[in-house]
DNA sequence: TCTATTGCGTTACATTATAACGTAAACTAC
DNA sequence: GTAGTTTACGTTATAATGTAACGCAATAGA
C-alpha cells in the first residue's frame, strides 16, 4: 500500500470539508493552488478518483461537482438532497427506498450497479428564510 | 407562438429517436452536419433546452447526454436505467417511489424541485446474452 | 542497493457548454 | 404592405470540465 497519494487526497478532502458545498475540480484545484503554485488538473482529478473509490467523496452527477461524505454510515447507495439556493449538499441513506427501486428494476429485468439519486430544491434553510429578495 | 424554432428541434428529436440510446449534444451535432453543414453548438443547445423544458427530450445528467423521452404518459419525475453495456436508456414511472422518497425528504424539511434517477446496469438484453468475450 | 511499481508533474488536448453580438425571420399593429 | 418588436438563428470566441501520454521521482520489496 503507497502512502504516497495520500496526502494529496486528504488535502483535497480537507478543502472539500472545510465548504459544506459542491465543489467543481477547478475550485478545488484554485484553493490548492496557494499551497501548490504548480498543481495541474490532472493531480486533483486523480486524488478526487482515489476518494471516490474508497467512498470520502461523492461525485454530484446534476453539478459536474464533487462534495465530501458526511454520511455516518458508509451507504453505497445513498439520496444526495442539493440545494440550489445555497449550494449545501445532504446525504439521506435510505434502504426502503433501495429496496423498493431493486423491486421496480427487478422486473424488467435490469441489474443495477450505480445508484445516481439527486434531488434539487431548497433545503429547510433557505426555505424558512423571509423571501425579501 | 413563433414555430420559428420548431424545425431545428424536431430535426433533433428525430436524431435523438433514431437512437434509442442517449447521445452528447456533439454527437447530435455530428449528425446534424450532415443537412446542415455550418451548423455550431448553440444552435443544437437551444434546440435540447427548448426540447428539455416540452418534455420530450431528458438529460441524462450522469452522463452529459440527452436521450428522447419515450415514456407513454409524460411523467416529470422518473426512473432512468441506463445499461453500461449497450448504452440503452429506459424510463420507468415509479409514483410510490417518488412518494417515498418526498416523505423522506419531507421529514427533514428540503422542498423538492427536481429529481434525477438515474441507474447504471446491466440491461436484461445484454445481461442474457452469453458472456464470450 | 537494485529493481519494480506507482503516482506525480507537466504538456497538451479532448469534451462539454455558454456568452455575446449582429442578422434575419416571423409576428403585430397600423 | 410596411414599420417596429420579438425571437431564434448563425457565428465567433471562449469558458468549464476532464483525460491521454510521457518521463521522472518516490516508495516498497528483495
Amino acid at each position: 500500500m503507497s502512502t504516497r497519494g495520500e496526502i494529496m487526497q486528504s488535502k483535497v478532502l480537507a478543502v472539500l470539508k472545510r465548504e459544506g458545498s459542491a465543489l467543481s475540480a477547478y475550485d478545488v484545484l484554485d484553493q490548492l493552488r496557494h499551497e501548490y503554485p504548480k498543481i495541474a488538473p490532472p493531480t486533483v482529478y486523480r486524488a478526487l478518483h482515489a476518494l471516490i473509490e474508497k467512498g470520502g467523496v461523492h461525485r454530484v452527477e446534476s453539478l459536474n461537482a464533487f462534495v465530501a461524505c458526511n454520511s455516518t454510515s458508509h451507504e453505497h447507495a445513498l439520496i444526495m438532497s442539493i440545494c440550489d439556493d445555497c449550494g449545501s449538499v445532504e446525504e439521506n441513506a435510505a434502504p426502503e427506498l433501495m429496496d423498493n427501486l431493486a423491486g421496480i428494476l427487478g422486473k424488467t429485468g435490469f441489474d443495477a450497479h450505480r445508484h445516481v439519486i439527486e434531488v434539487h430544491g431548497v433545503c429547510s434553510t433557505c426555505g424558512s428564510e423571509d423571501s425579501t429578495s
